[in-house]
DNA sequence: TTGCCTGCGGGACAATATGCCGCAGCCTTC
DNA sequence: GAAGGCTGCGGCATATTGTCCCGCAGGCAA
């Protein structure tokens, strides 16, 4: 049986080396592209079985290659990666057809797990698993600001504007980390 | 024309009589549901044109009202509601069927936007839909705090251990009135 | 082309807000 | 009465914001 073939779209340098060789150690074959463009190509050129797509691409989303994977090839099984996770986005990740969608920090074992889970089903099903916590304040902060910017199509000043506070202090939040939980 | 059918599926007393009514005054029939069962005999008597559930029905979820519905219902949208939003629910209830999933606090308008969202012909123009102003971040926090606040029984030390907040910075919060909007 | 407007990123500095300490008073429960 | 939890509040040392101010880039109209 051959190896299983996974696309990893990720612009960051350092993770993705280390995603393709944590990934190549495990006996899969990885094609990386850092962009938009050079997925489109390999997309296009070769079948997949899986893929991994970094959520923020320099300016803009991964999501725009679902569609095109999706058609190449109906079996992949695509896993929606971001550092800047937010329900809004994992909503409409998967929406338009990912299977998975995970926040990083993840290491490999936990992204494949991610990516190759199948038994949906159970994953909430088991009622102990019910986080029943109410978010933070961070957390739910940044949830909103993440469904404002989201609305508004990533136009900083426009969703600074609407929640009424500064395009200064909206952009540097924006530039930390999501909060843990 | 006769008025869409939603289904409430809800177990706060308070909540649920407060959206029955707002539901109401929008011109849209309500039925509400305060459990599973409950909700089940509805949805395999009546045709609805909308769900709104509430993730967390007591013990167990609701998402297992997806599945009864969209069979009895093909057509009807699914919004998931919930208190306590967290990514995985939110991959979780969209992979099974749900159109949506929204976190509390949330007002009515907002609730009626995320579930007649999205790219939705028939109510893209709808003129009425006269834009909403999303909350600012100021306002959602104090809702949010508040919620927590009740569901404490007004406990202030517990609250701020939930929201991950510092208790002497909840309490100076608390003693600020509520934002404007 | 030249303004002009808008969005984006970011420096600088003062005004606020927050995290964290401690203390005293009040309850309720052993 | 001692123990432990909650509340209100006074100080700081830090962190985060509000403001103002530039420079740069792209879209658009004169």
């Amino acid at each position: 049986m051959s190896k299983k073939h996974i696309l990893l779209v990720e612009d960051d340098e350092v993770f993705s080396r280390v995603m393709s060789r944590a990934l190549t150690h495990r006996d899969y074959e990885v094609s990386h592209a850092a962009n938009e463009d050079e997925a489109l190509v390999l997309i296009n050129s070769t079948q997949f079985d899986y893929a991994i797509l970094d959520l923020n691409l320099g300016g803009h989303t991964s999501l725009g290659l679902i569609a095109p994977l999706k058609q190449k090839n109906p079996v992949s099984r695509i896993l929606i990666l971001t550092g800047y996770a937010s329900i809004t986005t994992a909503v409409e990740a998967i929406k338009l057809g990912a299977d998975n969608y995970l926040a990083k920090p993840a290491d490999a074992d936990e992204i494949l797990g991610a990516l190759l889970d199948n038994n949906q089903p159970d994953t909430v099903a088991d009622p102990d698993s019910a986080h029943l916590e109410p978010m933070s304040v961070r957390r739910l902060e940044w949830e909103h600001i993440q469904k404002v910017l989201n609305e508004n199509d990533g136009n900083i000043s426009e969703t600074a504007r609407q929640l009424k506070m500064h395009r200064r202090t909206l952009q540097r939040k924006l530039q930390k980390r999501p909060v843990a939980k």
